[in-house]
DNA sequence: AATGAATGAGGGTTCATTCAT
DNA sequence: TATGAATGAACCCTCATTCAT
């Protein structure tokens, strides 16, 4: 898989020419499927990507071959941006407060990029081995925090990373209604007032 | 034909024609809708429901012309049952505690009838008049309980009914993972405790 | 199939009972077929003339087991009375009168009740043994007529009833554009003025 | 790959992809309509076209995504074609004699192509803009070669293009009995002595 | 590699017709 | 007899996926 060396090992002259527009190709329909997934939902017709991505529809399965592998490519790295967030925090806020901000963020991606809640959903209840990484990865990120907070003493120690991703998630699963995000921010406010150890001090909004 | 009492009785508003098949049917088509609503979401096709129902697809249409209409005849019954927990807890249990174990009926419905989570994912978010009700009544259960509980000066104030629904609602959704009810338990424990206006009781599982 | 007498022969005592609503029953389906098909044209659904009916559905498929047999029985009067006017015509008008005004009836037939114009054309190519029978009448009607100013040597002979009974059809079956009716009248008076043997008299309008 | 000159041939006017089958694609799907519009009407079922055209549903929706622009491909070059018959006549035949052989020319068609029937019927009496089109191309047909009949004062002057297309077609409808082309074909000399403002010359089968 | 034509399964829906009550 | 429930074939249409160019 990998050449090793600085110098031509193989006769496969194909290492060479396509990669200018393939990649761009390749570029192309991952953008138009992260606009289209959040415009039109997670059903949105492929046909519909590769129409936005202005390639054939044979151009996009070349580069991905099922539904899944296009949609684990689009929201890898949205996970991926949420973990280095996670990773971020840990060094640059107070344990209860990076663990808050995390948890918000993540409405955030939501509220902008509606699919996010597709993917995420995937991501924790998904079975294929794609989205396994996926949620073993926010799992990470989250019990990270959640461990540095427990470490700190200001929050209970029987909450699973899984159960508080799992919550997170639904919470955001129901996007439609009006004023959801206000009140899914109101609601985690209210669960890491649960969290803490002891005086759970009420915050002002 | 007969009533059995030797007597013709040929008052009208006897039942005009036994429908033994048809309730029957409309039954089993509700039993399956339930199910198959559980398992394939919402979107789930009304040919697999009359399948599994046993039944032609006219005959689904007969009974339920739209999908919407099937919706609505699976999820209300569950709907008022909830309804009608919420209003006898009111008078059964300390405020908090029964607003407690009223977000756990909830988690019960979901795990023994997963149909549930769909219906009441459908009754918070579907936007058709028929769900308004339904979403409505819901609130208004979560909402006395909360009030009342408010009024005893036990919860906080600032947390309004339809958030606090929202929320049950969504960690019911991620109903697939092993372990996820004993984990949304935790979570809405952690949740009250959240919401309590002063000291907490560490409740001890 | 007929008593012929006065008096009870038969020990089936089905003569007595059924009649009264079953009769009704036929009429109304009639009716209610005649202005459906009327209304919505020949594809019009059975369970809507069922409906207009007040039977159900069953009753109808009683009454006429297909729906060749409803249609037939629909337009058969529809028929009889054009073959009834025909005869009236050949006592009460001139020759070509007689004709011209026979076929303008058929135009006003089309125009009150849109289904005479299906019915016409199903009697005129249809291949069923009912429809036979009708083309067969209304063929014979026309026949009398062309026959008749023949015979007074006021229209050529090489037309045969047959095709003038389809070109009237025809024209008829065009009838939804704005002034079909003045100018398939219209038409029919050029055609007769083609038909008669000599000096034709331009009719003034 | 390769135009077969040995030089590149990079000018993008080229065409850009040959489509063999897509072209008899098409041509098999027009044909396969011709056929079973005239078959089975109007109505008849765009899967028995695909079917008869020996490609799958999904192809026939790609050459034509609507109905309507099935209709309009199939019959539109029968129009034009009769058009052009027109054009030609006017110059190739004395006034009436244009008139007859362009209505006998019809007839042909309809006899020839089974299609052009409904075609007709459709371009006389449907309500889109594609056929209102062609409504108007053929009513400019008939109505040059009239209207030069009239200038050479060799028919009445009170029959409009309309009422004449119409009634060509309406004669031409009913084409599923023995006979009916010689029968349409008498008619039409009948009408056009009709036409004629003097001396109907009786024309000799 | 890229393209887009072809395919057909599948979902929604309607209705003619049969059959149990 | 009258009723209307049940059935399923047939239509329309969309789209994921394959394949020839």
């Amino acid at each position: 898989m990998n050449d090793g060396s600085g110098m031509p090992v193989k006769t496969e002259e194909r290492l060479r020419k396509p990669r200018a527009d393939a990649i761009r190709n390749r570029e192309r329909v991952l953008e138009a499927a992260k606009a289209v997934f959040s415009a039109g939902g997670v059903e949105a017709s492929l046909e519909a990507v590769a129409r936005r991505a202005g390639v054939g529809i044979g151009t996009l399965y070349r580069h991905f071959p099922t539904r899944e592998a296009l949609f684990e490519a689009v929201y890898r790295r949205e996970v991926e941006q949420l973990s280095d967030l996670a990773a971020r925090l840990q060094s640059e806020a107070a344990p209860v407060e990076a663990l808050r901000l995390w948890l918000r963020a993540n409405v955030e991606f939501v509220a902008t990029k509606k699919g996010m809640a597709a993917a995420l959903a995937i991501a924790t209840s998904g079975t294929s081995e794609l989205t396994i990484f996926s949620f073993a990865r926010l799992t990470k990120a989250v019990g990270g925090l959640l461990a540095r907070a427990v470490a700190a003493g200001d929050v209970r120690a029987d909450v699973s990373a899984e159960d508080l991703l799992r919550t997170l998630v639904g919470m955001c699963l129901l996007h439609d209604q009006p004023g959801w995000q206000a009140g899914v921010v109101r609601m985690l406010d209210v669960l890491i007032d649960g969290l803490r150890v002891s005086a759970p001090t009420r915050r002002k909004k």
